[in-house]
DNA sequence: TACAATACGGAGAACCTCTCCGCTTGGCCA
DNA sequence: TGGCCAAGCGGAGAGGTTCTCCGTATTGTA
């Protein structure tokens, strides 16, 4: 019993997550997994033994992307003063979200039904990363959870995903916007 | 020639409507077109014929929940503080989209492919008419654009729209945020 | 009452998701 | 090197969807 996939497997495992980025890029999340199944030269039976659900196959193919995202936080907290790199990796955020058609989108929320690939929670490790400096720092009021700016994070991105030509710009106010209520000082009232 | 529909159009436009309502408060915006004739007693032909769109159906049941949004927003204006005002009508706001699964969402944003029900403009002028009394009122940031803060809203609506119990509250806590960028003194930094 | 014009409705084409199962093929073992 | 068998393939097909077309029924009027 080979602990290992057979090479033709391995193969149509590659071939589908290459035609899985294309079409996603092209189509958006909702593209059609028979033709993703076509593009990969594979049958749709084959596609479906090898990602269960929809989900799992967008998990697969973003998974990439968000180890950059998570890759990212480390390197700005590396390299910039801590409101910085909040500010600086929530635009990353975004932008990566909304050019994957608000991709993530589904996938971050729903989450967790792929135990193994749980992109959710490292994206969501990496935000936590960025957040709870910037709270010692002082610049992010302190009862902010990091899943909540990553849920407004997306929000905005979910919103500004439709391609047109002056989302990029509203993106970049709104974030500046949620970035204003994340420096503010108290929870609901006056400052401490 | 009548210049008026045909009885029979009329009813099924109404069963229609009500079919609709009922559909998409079960199942979400995305419930089958055909279920929808199907409960209408009528034929799938027809539903098209009265309604060419999904987003159209959708603008016409979304309509009167409209209506009353814009209507709150009067209300308010007339009997509270403006920086109250604004705060309760996006709470409105977003527990409207919400319970119809982030419904207008795609309205909303799309718009304007319905000339006559553009829904988007009312909300959008509803949203300014509470935004710039408070900016009057220096509660809230001049720089800040009726469409801008609609969109914020929607993006929070959006992503606790699934069913989790504690969205609800997430919600709040979203709005809350948002709000705090709102209240914040000036564009970028200092105050003036 | 007869006759347009109007509106109906369902059959059907073209797509989608997802499953099942007979057949092929890769890799091990003699 | 050849043979065997499990792992893996792929496509037919069931059941869903959206949307169209056109023969038929209904309505309101002359």
């Amino acid at each position: 019993m080979p602990p290992t996939q057979r090479t033709d497997a391995r193969r149509n495992h590659e071939r589908l997550l290459a035609a899985a980025q294309e079409a996603f890029a092209e189509t958006g999340a909702e593209a059609s997994l028979n033709d993703i199944a076509r593009r990969a030269g594979v049958g749709p039976g084959t596609l479906y033994r090898h990602f269960p659900t929809r989900a799992a196959l967008l998990a697969a193919v973003l998974e990439e992307r968000v180890e950059r995202l998570c890759a990212r936080a480390d390197e700005l907290t590396a390299t910039r003063p801590a409101d910085q790199a909040l500010a600086e990796w929530l635009r990353t955020f975004i932008a990566h979200a909304r050019t994957h058609h608000g991709l993530g989108g589904a996938l971050l929320l729903e989450a967790s039904d792929a135990p193994d690939t749980d992109c959710h929670r490292r994206i969501e490790d990496a935000a936590a990363t960025v957040l709870t400096r910037a709270q010692r720092n002082g610049t992010a009021r302190p009862d902010l959870a990091a899943d909540d700016l990553l849920q407004l994070a997306l929000g905005i991105a979910l919103t500004t995903t439709a391609p047109e030509p002056d989302h990029e710009a509203r993106a970049d106010r709104l974030l500046a916007l949620a970035l204003d209520g994340v420096h503010a000082p108290a929870p609901g009232r006056a400052a401490p």
